[in-house]
DNA sequence: GCCATATTGATAATGATAATCATTAGCAAC
DNA sequence: GTTGCTAATGATTATCATTATCAATATGGC
């Protein structure tokens, strides 16, 4: 936690940014949140603690904190845009229940490694993917049939 | 081209859809064009054969194109969606250069049978997926190191 | 404390897509 | 071929997440 907030504020000063109190309590909010997050739903948390916040603030520092390394956009689709950890959280995919929603965070390292081999069979250097796998999760299909 | 235009003819008298110009027109156009198309691109080259078209109808069409399972969604992550066939054209994911855009189909079977099992290891039945891979070609490369 | 500059909050703008609604067109029964 | 029912169309407006604008305010080095 403590270290996030360094990493963040490192960030500021290299890029010649400053250090505001929407700043740390949007960050704080963030990182205490352990899921994914969307903007709107840390605009709600935010001006609890501060109702006279504005949500362009929000989306601007949600934008910094994923720009300094802290957070990573998920889409799933939906139109939403999500916000989850990087900070110590290594890449992962994720696995979405289309009943309810639930996600499920994972990771193949065959599939990473078959992923780079496809691209540099076509004379790519692969720098980044997305997969999401959608299905329906167990609690859904029991549902569904009982 | 043939089988297409009956495959969604059939789709329309199934769902007690009507068979109209604007439709034919649409799912031409559609069928015309081998690579991926927005729905405004498909709106511009249509307006050019009947300039009283309205894009609202474009999008429609392209919905039903979609249900029909003539052509199949695909997002690259910048904010527009684009269509492309489906039909005797199979699944396949898609590698991405960032550089100049240029898209490259791929498919690798044992990915495909990976994903399912990671997807059955958290108890999920998987019904799809969507696999973006980004990178730079190898254009792009020599480029840039030129 | 002062000043240059970054930041904020409110609000309007954007851009893709969906909904609305009056008008028009397809088609089955007569 | 007319009628009548219903679906489809085009124009327009709405929606919704995200951005841009801009005047007012706060920050941090001096």
């Amino acid at each position: 936690m403590k270290s996030e907030r360094e990493f963040f504020e490192n960030y500021l000063i290299k890029k010649n940014l400053r250090e505001t109190p929407q700043r740390g309590m949007i960050l704080d909010a963030f990182l205490k949140r352990e899921e994914h997050i969307t903007a709107e739903q840390l605009y709600d948390i935010v001006k609890k603690c501060d109702p006279s916040i504005g949500q362009a603030t929000v989306y601007r520092v949600l934008r910094l904190i994923v720009e300094s390394g802290l957070a990573r956009e998920v889409d799933f689709s939906d139109g939403v845009m999500r916000y989850e950890h990087c900070y110590n959280h290594p890449h992962h995919d994720h696995l979405v229940c289309k009943g309810c929603g639930k996600t499920v965070e994972v990771v193949d390292s065959v599939i990473e490694e078959l992923q780079k081999r496809v691209a540099e069979s076509f004379g790519f250097e692969l720098t980044d993917h997305e997969m999401y796998l959608y299905g329906n999760c167990a609690d859904c299909r029991k549902k569904l049939q009982g």
